[in-house]
DNA sequence: GTTACGCTATGACGGGCGTCCTAGCCAGAG
DNA sequence: CTCTGGCTAGGACGCCCGTCATAGCGTAAC
């Protein structure tokens, strides 16, 4: 909760994600972010003197990291354990942000750099969700699934969780995600179930059931990015 | 091609929501709206005064209009084809203004208001979302799809393609939504094609063929969204 | 011709922005 | 003790923002 002193770079980079995960990059001022890390301003391009395209880069690739870290330690368990973590973890931020944050990543791929800046950030951007295609499409793999099966599926559930997580906080509810996590779960499970086929289709929603907040990944709402609201 | 003078309000709304597409909600300056449509700036305080707020609900719902509209026509020859339009739309969104648009519901969504203003813009986008599931949905139960299933199922295909979009942005290739779109598919006609069962799972990719541009939507890029680059 | 009104045109206001710069502080090395 | 260098502190520059007020224009009604 209170760490003694992270090294307050740290700091900003956190609040940063944290910013643009909920206003979007270029509502995202420098000076709100120092202030929210509670840091002068001038540590900011001390720090960072690339200036805010420099910051944004981090922010999104430390997203990217912690997002990466939670998706390999439960994709150990295999690929549906790796996709209802993901799942459970995007719930966890929009109900404990009150539906204000949502994914930085897709953030700041959405919005075209102003006039000047070269697109790095979009590059890193692209960069993280290819590192989650890649972990989730490896892992499958690894479980059976076919090879030209795994990686489109793995882009499928990315766009679907990404598109469904910003649905969710158009209409602040949880339905377009939990809609959306019924059926990435079946469509995985089937892909990795049965290497050659299957004696049911694998396409109608699991079971009448709702499967809640199971997911095990211990989540902690406050830890991927910091918001104290 | 050239209509004789659209009355301006027209032009402001629709490069308000060009540019809302392209660089997000808190990035668009009503300035530059006003100065993209040949407007002077008085007159959208005079069209629009709700200010921004007022503008920007307005510009989301003609774009969901604009799509809708497009949608109701191609869903007449089925679910499929409905999905293939939509597909095809957003994709000449992407390579009309290399990689620079998107959807601006979804832009909208995706940054939290300001600090007055009422979440009326996001209203509007949850209902140009629920629109499009609606009108999705209603097409697949008609084509024989389960009642608990085509909701659910458009619900995926809207969030699906509005996470694939953005992403194609980020890596500046229509890859994702390809490889969405090939997926989506299938799982459309298997929802439609057998009211009850199927005889091969309808998971996999449809074929190794690729599906190029059909879809016959005939699309315009720029009568969407007006891009002038 | 005159009046009324929708729209244009312009400028001002207060404020926030990204960026840069220059002192100042203060721990640790010599 | 001196000195060095990473970090703080705060101010300044020029620019753009959303909003509003007010005067001018043109056309259509009477």
């Amino acid at each position: 909760m209170d760490e003694p002193v992270p090294p307050s770079r740290q700091r900003i980079v956190a609040g940063a994600a944290d910013m643009i995960s909920r206003r979007g990059l270029n509502a995202t001022s420098i000076r709100e972010v120092a202030k929210h890390a509670q840091t002068p301003l001038g540590s900011t391009y001390h720090y960072f003197p690339g200036g805010k395209q420099q910051l944004a880069a981090e922010a999104v690739r430390f997203t990217g990291d912690a997002v990466a870290t939670r998706l390999r330690g439960m994709l150990r368990a295999g690929p549906v354990d790796g996709l209802l973590a993901l799942l459970a973890l995007w719930r966890g931020v929009l109900t404990g942000t009150n539906f204000q944050a949502g994914c930085p990543v897709l953030a700041v791929s959405i919005e075209e750099p102003a006039d000047d800046a070269s697109p790095e950030v979009l590059a890193v951007a692209a960069a993280v969700f290819g590192g989650w295609e890649a972990q989730f499409a490896a892992s499958m793999r690894l479980h059976g699934a076919d090879s030209g099966t795994a990686e489109p599926l793995a882009t499928l559930v990315i766009a679907a969780i990404e598109g469904a997580v910003a649905m969710c906080r158009a209409q602040r509810s949880t339905q377009p995600l939990d809609r959306v996590a019924a059926q990435l779960e079946s469509l995985v499970r089937a892909a990795v179930d049965n290497p050659a086929r299957a004696t049911d289709q694998g396409v109608d929603q699991p079971a009448p059931s709702d499967h809640r907040d199971r997911g095990g990944a211990t989540h902690d709402p406050g830890s991927l990015l910091s918001h104290r609201d």
